[in-house]
DNA sequence: TTGACATGCAACCATTTGGTTGCCTATTAT
DNA sequence: ATAATAGGCAACCAAATGGTTGCATGTCAA
């Protein structure tokens, strides 16, 4: 969990998995593209990803093709996001309170 | 919504949010009682969820109290994690056709 | 078979991060 | 008034991070 949160922490990882959305099953080399990064580069985002499970590869001759892996993502979701869906409410409420408090 | 994905990054700040969300207004002594790590590490860990928006706090006293924004989390879930839950099954399904095919 | 292409590996670098220690300030209680 | 309590500030440090360059390897096409 916690590398999935460490991998996602990376606004040019987030816009890889994005172009991974966009279109799934993409080289190394296309994912470089248009972007103001070497491949090394790129590649190492994409390692970081992989160890965290939200990309899958496969090697098809010489290139390497990535997936991405929607689960790890999901589980964010639901284990994680949803946690403090409970209490929202009560803790904009106390927030609210606290603000008008601080007025008097 | 970098700022709350790099504060998200940190388990220690996660468990923070954990505290706060099982107890709401604490000051900074209760959020340090029992953690491997002094008060000024965890007013630094403080201060970046502050920045994230993701703590509000309000002096009362010589006290500082700390409360929950659950609007940031909840953000991310609606901004973030819902956009990857729609092809989420072609994704899946694209994964599975791969691995299948490796083994021909 | 040889050159071009796709990717991998390793060393190196600057900056950021997560933590520390030491000291200062402000508020409360005796 | 003064001591204890709650927190703030700043300098410092080691390790992790995000990036680079240079070179090596494996695969495809002419």
């Amino acid at each position: 969990m916690d590398e999935v949160f460490k991998a996602l922490a990376d606004a040019s990882r987030r816009s890889l998995l994005d172009r991974l959305h966009a279109r799934n099953g993409q080289t190394l080399n296309e994912l470089c593209e248009g972007l103001a990064m070497t491949r090394q580069a790129v590649t190492k985002h994409l390692a970081i990803l992989e160890e965290a499970n939200l990309v899958t590869t496969f090697k098809h001759g010489r290139e390497k093709l990535h997936y991405l892996n929607p689960v790890p993502i999901h589980q964010i979701g639901e284990r994680w996001i949803k946690k403090f869906e409970r209490g929202k409410l009560a803790a904009l409420g106390e927030l609210k309170r606290q603000l008008e408090k601080r007025d008097e």
